[in-house]
DNA sequence: GCTAATACATAATTTAGTGATGTATAACAG
DNA sequence: CTGTTATACATCACTAAATTATGTATTAGC
């Protein structure tokens, strides 16, 4: 997969990988601990999050077991894997060089002055 | 339109906003002035460029004009609106917010030590 | 004269993300 | 104890961003 890609799916694989790198999650707490830590800025929806989640685990980044508490309302918890730790660091390699490369050209001016605007 | 769907929309519209804020250019250019001024790191391929230009003219940020030279390869220079100036400054701020806030969330570890890896 | 670069464009396909809906259990308010 | 809200999973139809492939035409260089 080229950079371009991987900064193409967003930033939803990146955030999910980073909680569940400090512990394991089930989805519906993993789209409330996104929204609390981000101050509501980065929500989930549930038609984004469960499909990847499935996604991320066929591709061997995730390991899921239901809880197996009986009482319990059931709970799917997600683990992450080693090559989803690799996946991490990866991706956030590739989005720190995507910042700074974007940061380059927003603050690149050449000098000649604006163009005129048309209206 | 949300915030996350700006983002959403990638690095390609504020890219060629950024680039037409300096000067008129046409879509050939664009292209390999992205290249030439990133060191290769953003190519945008035609595919993406030519609807994007048009959409992006559609929807009032971009004004083009074909070139009137008579003995020159035909080529079509976009000038960038007000409408697109404003949009420019709308996405620029939108993407300062999203890379803090992705920032924030990918420095924030809660202090409780890495969750086991499944393998 | 042939090939590569310039310069535009569209069409088919893939896939990230949205919005709607469905199922089931637990908690809570009236 | 009954209706509503929150929890917790999931899938489906749709939209649209991006890729890949293809097409046309002109100009430049070997």
């Amino acid at each position: 997969m080229s950079l371009r890609n991987q900064i193409r799916k967003g930033s939803t694989e990146i955030l999910i990988l980073t909680l569940l790198a400090d512990q394991p999650m089930y989805g519906y707490l993993i789209s409330q601990e996104l929204d609390r830590r981000s101050g509501g800025y980065f929500e989930m929806k549930e038609g984004l999050l469960y499909p990847t989640l499935h996604r991320m685990e066929k591709e061997g980044l995730l390991r899921s077991e239901w809880q197996k508490t009986d009482s319990a309302r059931r709970r799917k918890y997600y683990n992450i894997t080693s090559q989803g730790r690799e996946m991490l660091a990866t991706q956030s390699a590739d989005w720190q060089l995507f910042i700074r490369k974007l940061q380059e050209m927003l603050s690149d001016t050449d000098g000649l002055g604006a163009a005129q605007t048309a209206e």
